[in-house]
Formats: structure tokens, C-alpha cells, sequence
RNA sequence: GGGGUCUUAGCUCAGCUGGGAGAGCACCUGCCUUACAAGCAGGGGGUCACAGGUUCGAGCCCUGUAGGCCCCACCA
């Protein structure tokens, strides 16, 4: 099958038939396994109908590394996949699909609404997992779980009774956000404050009894004075003490109002007088509390004036403001106007200014949670990467207010409070209550509201284990590893899990939690579906395929940090991919008919390949290391490098030497080849995470035997492979030749042309070194033949140097050597020199160096300083020849 | 108003606990060398935003300045 492997790589067919065998093998399925340790990511779960975006792609690729690693390296690992029911969000959808059927929500009710919305979700539901799919995501999909299942809807109510029942959930009339178009409350986190450039209205209110007397406020709704029930003003404010307790005329309502005192206002602010509107003001409602004032709702569910608002009544938000400035004018109230610019509370989903109101709603009683949740961070439970977002936890946290969490909506779970027909009372129950307990009624009637979509997401790292149940796999899998996730949505879903976790299993849900950032467009905008510069990660992997996509989204790329999606980048990658499909279909066409078999002595290996041995050895040690630590770009890059510098540009092209004399000389080819294959495959197990297909295929096409990669185990650091003087030998050769290419560049030796190449190393036993490994590196250095020895003698005088710390080539190029520019190069290589000894010298010269800083440090400078002295010395001998 | 973050090669970005500045792309010069032109070899290009400080030593730590981005916030 080798010998027709493609020139190029073509990831098309490739990646559909290697998911398809990793799903018959069945192995993204974690069990409970007492003779593994269990690792654990919970996949956020994506929203039902929704489009997978670059976002995702970036998410589920760096949890995907993650759990192919550690799968890899032997942990039980469980990759939790599901879906949100996203309620709002869905339910707007919906919404739309029906009235472009010409169905209203309304009209045909609760129930058949939902049935619709079912059939929505069981119509799109799939699709993103199909989609997350493609990216090569190995989750354990045999238990995919969606949020309003039995089993999560059951976690739901439990722990709503559980915090019912405790008194952390409670139902009340507070002032809460309320978006007019959605027509539903929502949560602080779901306000996104806008700066709007509006006014301030400075308003006359006539004092009652005082002819002429004005108490001047100033506002930037004045609409809201239809709601007026106070004046407020600072206790301390000598300007206004005369006034406190005295009544006001309301313009425009023929009420009257009083003049109160309360701290909340700052005197230095406007004209230190505020209107106090509680019913449509977060801080007006809690002076209104404080001070007891009536609470008077002006507005109707869709921000028009309802009956309170007199004439008004009737108009929009914005008409009335019109209408209501226009009739203070006429009366002669209205003082000023002033440009204003000023933050405005927008929903984040339809982006319309949110109207507080004052509402019967649910809360969930956030300062016991709260304090926990902080506990987690601080006591080192629950750790940030980067740790920079430790602050914004935090932040938030110390300034948490109730948790709104009823809303308007039919899609979700409906809150599981019951009232009894008869006389109202309140039963919060896992079922329709049959008799009432204060009056024994037996009619009741659900709640008419749904929970936050983010109440059951909330749950959603043991709920998925089968919280509340004592489950084998609660026990084993929970709590989890880490969370992957961006930043953007911290407050929404890592906080409210992380307190409902403490609260309801006592554990934090995960220990890390690995923050990425946004992938923008090149040009560094959000993608965005109204700008219409988002680019469909399908489309790039359809072109350039999954491994390409996620290699782009990693690389070079730090935690937290946003990054640029380009299509140059996705190039590259799908450039790396086809190098190593060239590579090893490079070694597979040496395999060609062999059997390879390991040597008998590692240690008995030529240079090149201890080499090679040594550095994939020391690569999978550093790159283990960056894994663990989450520095998933750098890793990876690590193994880019390897991987394309050091085995194909160099090994490769070393042992080709002995693969081409195979016939010859079998056992040298099977060594260069066991070498090769091997360091290759070791190399391809460190890529696998992070290019799971072409990995697998060359994996399983190198080493026919094994059925995947997937489960191969990943490699570990070992000592007996380390070769350090094998690795300076190379090292020195790669001087050489690096050395050798530029004098033929600059001297324009036809690339045909091969040199003899004398080498005259400092001892014999140097000597015998290079002289074993000198036929690796004929072809790389372009030469006919390379002679080692220890003295110069017979090498003609005029021949060009390459001179390194332990060896100095010789090229006798004759005809083609230039004096005068090989002079001048000559002096620019020996002032390149006594630079570096000048400063190696001059740093230990510094007794505050030699005495402070680390001895290998010290040791280190001397030895290179030995070494510039012993080079220098040699190029002054070249140039008095 | 508070907080975070960024400023490194023409572009996009890495740079782990402070110890001689890196990658990809782009550019220039040679090469179709029997794995790969999606490639090979060579090359140019950076007072690491600025100013101080700590240190034997700073892209990295501290302070300040300038500019960009982001988040939070009930100043009517």
C-alpha cells in the first residue's frame, strides 16, 4: 500500500474514514476504570441551533489536545460532550421560523410552542456535533447529554428545592432588567453597558405652597418623571436642608411629592437634587425601600406608558420623553438642556436598551455562594491559566448581587413552584402538589416562568455524571481536570459552576481552568455575523482539512490572548502536514521490501544516530513538559521544529547515505532506517494531539502492526538515550557545513561542482570521531570526499577555511578563490571573533560577575572564551598564509 | 471611575522561573539535488514603545509616560 501514497497530502477522504474508525473502535469511550487514573474535561456545551464558529473550533481543538494527550499518556480520559437548550436564544429562533409560517407564539400557546421548539431541536440539535465531528474532536459522544434531558432537568430541580428550601432562592419583587423586545427579565451578566451620546434635562419642580420656588433636578430620562414619587437630596447639603420634608408639584401628573434626604446622592453631581423614580431606577428602588416611598410603575411590558402615565399613555419609551420634554417647555419647567453622554444598559442578544423594572421574580441569594467560590480561588482549589484572570474572578464576586434567574420564556426548564388556586400559597416540589398544606385545596397551577439558561448549564459539570444520583462515574470522573474556555464567559457559566459545584457536591467542578481568547479577522475585528467577516472553520477544513485548522489555532499562540486568523497561517500548516507525509513517505519508500529490526546496542550507534536519538529524547521531555503546563504553542512548535530542521533537513539527509548503499551494506541501512522510524513516530505521537489524521495515517502506514496512534502510549524522557557528546559532534558537523554552503555561495561554486573537503581536528580522538561520521555529511556539504585528520600537512596552502571550536575544514578551491575577497572574509571573521572575546572577556573581568552570578554561568563564559581564543588563533594563521 | 492587557523584523505573533533576540508569512539570490517547488540552500531586516529604577546582568522584575485594545461600574 505504500508505494502509492499520493506526492501531496490530500486530507480530503483521509479524515472522514480515520473519525469513522476511531468511532467504530470505540476509542473516545471513558469508562469507569479502577486500574486507571481518571482524567476529565467537560466540553461546554454548545447551543443547540447553533453555527460552529471559530470560537468553537478553538475551544474544542485545545480540548481535544488535551484529552488525546492525556489519554495517551494512560489516564482514563472522558471528553463530556452535550448541548445547551440556550433558551433565549432558541427560543427567538423559533419564534422566527414560526411567524414566517405565519404562526404566532401566542396564539397557539405553551404547549404547542414547545412542541415546535422540540422538533427545532431535534431538526438542528445534530448538527453541531457533526460539525464539532470534523474538527477531529474525540469526545466520548456515546454520552452526549443536552441540558433539559431527564437527567439534567432532574439536577435542575433538585437544586432549586435543595436552595429553595435552604432559603438561598426566593421569589420577590425587586427591580430587575428588562429587555421590552424579548419581553423578559435577565440577568446582570446579560447587560452590556453601551455609552450613548444623549442629554441631561434640567427639570423645575414647583415647591408646594412657595410661589416661585423651584427645586431644579436634572435627568436623562425624563420620561420617567411619570413616575416620580420623591426628590432626593444629600442630608449634608446646606443648599436644600431648608427644603427636606416639604412636598413638590409633580409636573405633568397633578401629584405631589415630598423632598427626602438620603446619602446616595453626591452633592457634587448636576444640581445635587435627583428625582427618585423606584420603579424604574436600580438605586431610586433602594432609596424608594429605604425611605418607603410608593413604587409606581409607568411602563408596560413593551416600554410603551401604560394607564399611570395619564395622556402618555399609549406612546413609546421615546415618544413620551418627546412628548413630556415638549409639555415641560410650554409650562415654562424646563431650565436647560446639556449634551450628555452616558452608559446605557443594552441585552446582549438583541442589543435593546433594557428598561429596569420592578417585578415579581426568582433570585438566588448570592452572598453564602459567593464567599465560597472566592474561598476556591484563594485556598489554590480552583487555579486560573493565565492567572491573570484571578482578578476578574474575583471582581466579580466581591460584587455579586442576587442571581435573577426567572424568566419570561417557555423554552427551558419551568420553575418548579406550584400555587394553590384557592388561597396562593407557594409549594416548591419535584411534582403537581395534590392537596394544599394551609388550605387543602387540591387545584394548583405551575409557575408560569423558566430558569436562566445558565441555571442548568451551571450544574453541568455533575449533572452530565448523573448528579444528584451516586453514580460510579460521579465518583470516579468528578470532579473534573480543567475547563476550557474563553474569557468572555467567565461570569456567565465558570463562576455560577464553580459556586453551584461547592454548594451542591462540596468540591470545586475543576481544578484549572485554561482561558483562551478570541480569534478575530486578519485585520483583528471580532467575526461577527453583521459584519459578515466571520470565516466557517468548516470551509477550512474542507480546504486545507482539520489538522491545518487546528495546527493555525495553536500555534503561536498564547493563553488568554486573542489572535488573527489568516489564511497564510492556515497555508503553513497544511504546508507541515505535507512535509512529514513526504518524510515518511520518504522512510516507507526505503522500507520497501526490508524488515526492519532494532539494533542490538543503541549505544553502539553512529553519531548521527544517537544524535537524533538524543534530541527526540530531549524533545519529548521539554514538550511533555509545556503540555502539562497547558503551553500548548509552544510545544507544539517545539515539535514543528524537530520535526522539519533537525530530522528532515538533517537526518534525513544524512542517512541517506547508508539507505542508498542498503544493498551493501544492510546492517548500516537498517540501522539509519530503525533510527529513522523510530524518532519519527515518536515525533508523530508528540503531533498527534495536535494533528490527529495525518498522524494516525502515517502512523498506522510506518508501523503496520499498530492499530492507532490514538492510544499508543506517549513517550517519556529517557536517560539512556541521552547523548550529549553525540549531539556536539552533530552540532560541530552542522557548523561545518553551514560554513562550507555559504563560502560556495559567495565564492559562486556551480551547485555541481563537489570540493574535496579536508577536516583537521584538535586531537585524534576528535579526530576519530569525525572521521566516522564524515561520510554522513558528504552530500550535505557538497563534496566529492572528506578526509579527516590531525595536522594540515598535505593540504595545499591557498585552500578556504571553515573554522569551528573543534575542527577546521579545508576547501581547496583552486581556481575559483578570490584573494582579495577571501581576505576580506577572513577579516571580518576574525573581528566577529575578537568581538566575542572582548565581551566574554570583559564580563569576567568584572569581579561582581565572577563572584556573584551562578559558577555554571561563570564556567560557561570561561569556556567559551577558550573557545573564540582557539578559533581566533586559527584564522590568523589562514590569513598570513 | 476601577481593573486588565498590549506595544519585539515589512505583516501576524512566540519568547517558560532575568544569563548572548526567534518563528511563520513577505522580500532578495541561487537551485526541478532520486521524500517534498506545499520544496532545498543562502541572504537582508529589530537601540524588544519611551523614561527612570532594581541587578554583576533586563525583552522579561518595579515605577512613571505615551498610544492601542478589552472588561467591570447604580453617579442621576
Amino acid at each position: 500500500m505504500s508505494k502509492e501514497l499520493a506526492k501531496t497530502y490530500d486530507p480530503k477522504g483521509i479524515e472522514d474514514r480515520l473519525y469513522q474508525k476511531w468511532m467504530d473502535g470505540g476509542y473516545f469511550h471513558a469508562k469507569v476504570n479502577p486500574d486507571k487514573k481518571p482524567f476529565t474535561i467537560v466540553m461546554p456545551p454548545p447551543n443547540v441551533t447553533g453555527q460552529l464558529h471559530m470560537g468553537h473550533a478553538l475551544d474544542n481543538t485545545m480540548q481535544d489536545i488535551l484529552i488525546r494527550f492525556k489519554r495517551m499518556q494512560g489516564y482514563e480520559a472522558l471528553w463530556q460532550p452535550g448541548t445547551d437548550h440556550a433558551a433565549i436564544a432558541t427560543e427567538v429562533k423559533v419564534i422566527d421560523k414560526l411567524r414566517e409560517e405565519g404562526i404566532d407564539k401566542d396564539a397557539i400557546g405553551r404547549e404547542e410552542f414547545l412542541k415546535h421548539a422540540w422538533a427545532w431541536k431535534e431538526e438542528y440539535g445534530g448538527k453541531i456535533i457533526n460539525q464539532l465531528k470534523k474538527l477531529g474532536s474525540s469526545a466520548d459522544w456515546e454520552r452526549e447529554r443536552f441540558t433539559m434531558d431527564e437527567g439534567c432537568s432532574e439536577a435542575v430541580n433538585e437544586v432549586f428545592i435543595r436552595l429553595y428550601e435552604k432559603g438561598w432562592i426566593y421569589k420577590g419583587s425587586r427591580i430587575i432588567n428588562w429587555c421590552p423586545l424579548c419581553q423578559t427579565s435577565i440577568s446582570d451578566a446579560e447587560v452590556e453597558h453601551e455609552d450613548q451620546d444623549g442629554f441631561f434635562w434640567h427639570i423645575n419642580y414647583p415647591v408646594v405652597g412657595e410661589e416661585g420656588q423651584y427645586v431644579e433636578i436634572a435627568t436623562t430620562r425624563p420620561e420617567t418623571l411619570l413616575g416620580d414619587t420623591a426628590v432626593a437630596v444629600n442630608p449634608d447639603d446646606e443648599r436644600y436642608t431648608h427644603l427636606v420634608g416639604k412636598m413638590l408639584e409633580l409636573p405633568l401628573t397633578g401629584r405631589q411629592i415630598p423632598v427626602i434626604a438620603d446619602a446616595y446622592v453626591d452633592k457634587e453631581f448636576g444640581t445635587g437634587c435627583v428625582k427618585i423614580t423606584p420603579s424604574h431606577d436600580p438605586n431610586d428602588f433602594e432609596v424608594g425601600r429605604r425611605h418607603g416611598l410608593p413604587e409606581i410603575n409607568i411602563l408596560n411590558d413593551d416600554a410603551t406608558i401604560n394607564e399611570q402615565g395619564g395622556k402618555y399613555a399609549g406612546m413609546d419609551r421615546y415618544e413620551a420623553r418627546k412628548a413630556v420634554v415638549e409639555d415641560l417647555k410650554e409650562l415654562g419647567l424646563l431650565v436647560k438642556v446639556v449634551p450628555h453622554s452616558h452608559s446605557v444598559g443594552t441585552h446582549d442578544r438583541c442589543h435593546t436598551t433594557v428598561e429596569p423594572m420592578i417585578k415579581p421574580q426568582w433570585f438566588v441569594r448570592m452572598d453564602e455562594m459567593a464567599k465560597a467560590a472566592i474561598q476556591a480561588l484563594q485556598d489554590g482549589s480552583l487555579t486560573f491559566v493565565p492567572s491573570r484572570f484571578d482578578k476578574i474572578y474575583l471582581h466579580w464576586l466581591e460584587n455579586i448581587r442576587d442571581w435573577c434567574i426567572s424568566r419570561q420564556l417557555w423554552w427551558g426548564h419551568r420553575i418548579p413552584a406550584y400555587y394553590c388556586d384557592k388561597c396562593g400559597e407557594t409549594v416548591v416540589a419535584r411534582k403537581m402538589p395534590k392537596i394544599c398544606p394551609k388550605c387543602s385545596h387540591t387545584g394548583f397551577r405551575q409557575d408560569e416562568d423558566t430558569l436562566d439558561t445558565w441555571f442548568s448549564s451551571a450544574l453541568w459539570p455533575f449533572s452530565t455524571l448523573g448528579w444528584p444520583a451516586k453514580t460510579p462515574e460521579m465518583e470516579y470522573f468528578f470532579p473534573t481536570d480543567v475547563l476550557v474556555t474563553g474569557y468572555d464567559i467567565i461570569f456567565f457559566w465558570v463562576i455560577r459552576m464553580v459556586f453551584s459545584s461547592l454548594e451542591q457536591t462540596g468540591k470545586t467542578p475543576f481544578h484549572h481552568v485554561l482561558i483562551h481568547g478570541l480569534v478575530r479577522d486578519a485585520k483583528g475585528r471580532k467575526m461577527s455575523k453583521s459584519l459578515g467577516n466571520g470565516i466557517d472553520p468548516l470551509e477550512v477544513v474542507d480546504q486545507y482539512g482539520a489538522d491545518a485548522l487546528r495546527m493555525t489555532l495553536i500555534t503561536g499562540n498564547a493563553p488568554g490572548n486573542d489572535m488573527r486568523f489568516s489564511w497564510d497561517r492556515v497555508e503553513a500548516s497544511r504546508n507541515f502536514a505535507n512535509k512529514i507525509w513526504n518524510a515518511s513517505r520518504f522512510v516507507l519508500m526505503n522500507l520497501e521490501g526490508k524488515t526492519v529490526r532494532e539494533p542490538k546496542s543503541l549505544e553502539n550507534l553512529c553519531a548521527e544516530d544517537r544524535w537524533i536519538l538524543s534530541r527526540i529524547n530531549n524533545v519529548v521531555r521539554e514538550v511533555t513538559e509545556n503540555m502539562e503546563k497547558y503551553e500548548l504553542g509552544i510545544a507544539v512548535s517545539k515539535v514543528y521544529d524537530f520535526l522539519w530542521e533537525e530530522l528532515c533537513d538533517w537526518y534525513i539527509e544524512m542517512a541517506k547515505v547508508r539507505l542508498w548503499k542498503a544493498a551493501e551494506e544492510p546492517e548500516k541501512a537498517n540501522e539509519a532506517l530503525w533510527t529513522v522510524r523510530f524518532a519519527l513516530t515518536t515525533a508523530l505521537k508528540l503531533l498527534h494531539p495536535f494533528m490527529p489524521f495525518v498522524t494516525e495515517e502515517i502512523y498506522c502506514t510506518l508501523l503496520p502492526d499498530e492499530e492507532t496512534i490514538m492510544t499508543a502510549p506517549w513517550p517519556v524522557y529517557d536517560e539512556a538515550l541521552n547523548w550529549p557528546e553525540a549531539e556536539e559532534t552533530v552540532f560541530v558537523f552542522q557548523e561545518i557545513v553551514r560554513g562550507i554552503r555559504n563560502l560556495r555561495v559567495q565564492m559562486n561554486v556551480p551547485a555541481s561542482r563537489r570540493t574535496h573537503v579536508f577536516l583537521v581536528a584538535k586531537d585524534a580522538q576528535t579526530a576519530a570521531c569525525f572521521k566516522a561520521a564524515a561520510g554522513s555529511f558528504v552530500n550535505l556539504a557538497s563534496a566529492s570526499q572528506i578526509a579527516v585528520g590531525t595536522d594540515k600537512e598535505g593540504i595545499a596552502s591557498d585552500a578556504v577555511t571553515v573554522v569551528t571550536s573543534a575542527v577546521t575544514a579545508y576547501l581547496p578551491l583552486e581556481d575559483l578563490v578570490d584573494r582579495e575577497k577571501e581576505l576580506a572574509r577572513l577579516g571580518k571573521e576574525k573581528e566577529r571573533l575578537l568581538k566575542e572575546i572582548a565581551r566574554c572577556q570583559g564580563m569576567l573581568d568584572n569581579p561582581n560577575f565572577v563572584g556573584k552570578a551562578p559558577e555554571a554561568k561563570v564556567a560557561a563564559e570561561k569556556e567559551k572564551l577558550e573557545k573564540y581564543r582557539n578559533m581566533l588563533t586559527k584564522v590568523e594563521q589562514q590569513l598570513q598564509q
